[in-house]
DNA sequence: TCATGAACCGACCAGCGTGGTCAATGGAAG
DNA sequence: CTTCCATTGACCACGCTGGTCGGTTCATGA
């Protein structure tokens, strides 16, 4: 991420990490508190700035960082040879929480990321297009033919990602609230009951 | 309202009232700032802390209010002889729409008070009972004999909930980024085909 | 043994934004 | 004219801000 982190206790750095993101994800920039930041890290007001010269610098850095954390573990977990949507679905879900796990407040640090990007191209009067990832994660390689043809595809397919936005949504937040841990096996079981209802709305029978 | 509030200028008075959800919504109390508040209203400060003795006090108020406003709308609007229940979800996001083409900013609002208001029971430790009319709105003389038996019945809710929360806040978030209209005639007919494909995964044959 | 330098601390700083006040103004009603 | 209240915005004391800096601790390696 740093190469002021390069030797730095691995778990010291993601107390750093963490209580950036969270404190970066629960106020805007400005708002944001580096003393709040250190506070919660347990750690001196002077380590954070020896290691970023700025708030400005610490906010970039962990920009980077957030992306390359999920990237890789996209390039690393997902079966891109898996042509079922909802096989998709799961194994996105399950990296999701994997990454979710270490960084709990990184998807909504990187939500907001987007949101402000969005917001930017859209005053510049850019057309949107959506990152190139997240597209080819949902879609490459896909045999979309399951699907029945009898209702409007978009429909279908915003109502399964808002189920399993939802779900994680969920997961996440019992684990910041309950300091709750993940049991993958049975995450995996309940989303296959998910699968199942879902399903029966969405495949040809 | 408020007893100071009864002589004011209806647009005037939403404009203060949205000003404050919106910094209140985006920001924790502490750090909601009451310069914004009155910068947005289009108001002097004085004015504010002549209707409210204190930022406290303008964020009890503002509870109390947008609690009432919700309470109003349902009685009003909901007709609770309707049995099916997607027909009473369609009720319920209409409703909503309404509420929030009035107020962009109260179901924001009101959810980082039912968060709050529950982190604090649990803290106390005091088991959480979910408010009653909100219960109610989703299952008073609903006809559930409808749902397949086949699947797990909570799992099938979570799936019909989110997906109808998951398009207010779509809705909601074209309202305050576009300043978009609503529709209700084009809302309703959109709503019916989430409904015909959740149909499907619900409803027995 | 000592030297080097990085990791780390926390008191400290100038300045800005805070919630809240208040004397003054405007304008409507009687 | 008086009364009254909505409304203004300059003003204030103060707390928190991002960032600095002189200092200590500690590991390494010669």
């Amino acid at each position: 991420m740093n190469e002021l982190f390069q030797n730095i206790d691995a778990e010291k750095r993601d107390r750093i990490i963490n209580s950036a993101l969270e404190e970066f994800s629960k106020n805007r920039f400005d708002k944001a508190s580096t003393n709040t930041i250190v506070k919660n890290a347990n750690i001196s007001k002077g380590l954070l700035f020896h290691y970023f010269k700025s708030k400005k610098e610490l906010y970039h850095k962990l920009e980077k960082f957030s992306i390359q954390i999920v990237t890789d573990a996209i390039a690393e977990n997902l079966d891109w040879e898996v042509a079922d949507f909802f096989e998709r679905m799961k194994q996105i879900v399950l990296i999701k929480g994997e990454v979710t796990f270490h960084y709990p407040y990184i998807y909504d640090f990187l939500a907001i990321l987007i949101e402000e990007r969005t917001l930017a191209k859209l005053r510049e009067g850019v057309e949107e297009r959506s990152n190139d990832l997240i597209d080819q994660v949902y879609t490459h390689n896909i045999d979309f033919s399951k699907f029945r043809e009898d209702v409007d595809f978009k429909i279908v397919m915003e109502i399964i990602k808002w189920t399993f936005e939802k779900y994680v949504e969920r997961l996440v937040k019992e684990r910041i609230k309950f300091d709750k841990e993940f049991n993958f096996k049975e995450i995996e079981q309940e989303l296959e009951q998910y699968i199942k209802v879902l399903k029966k709305a969405c495949y040809k029978e």
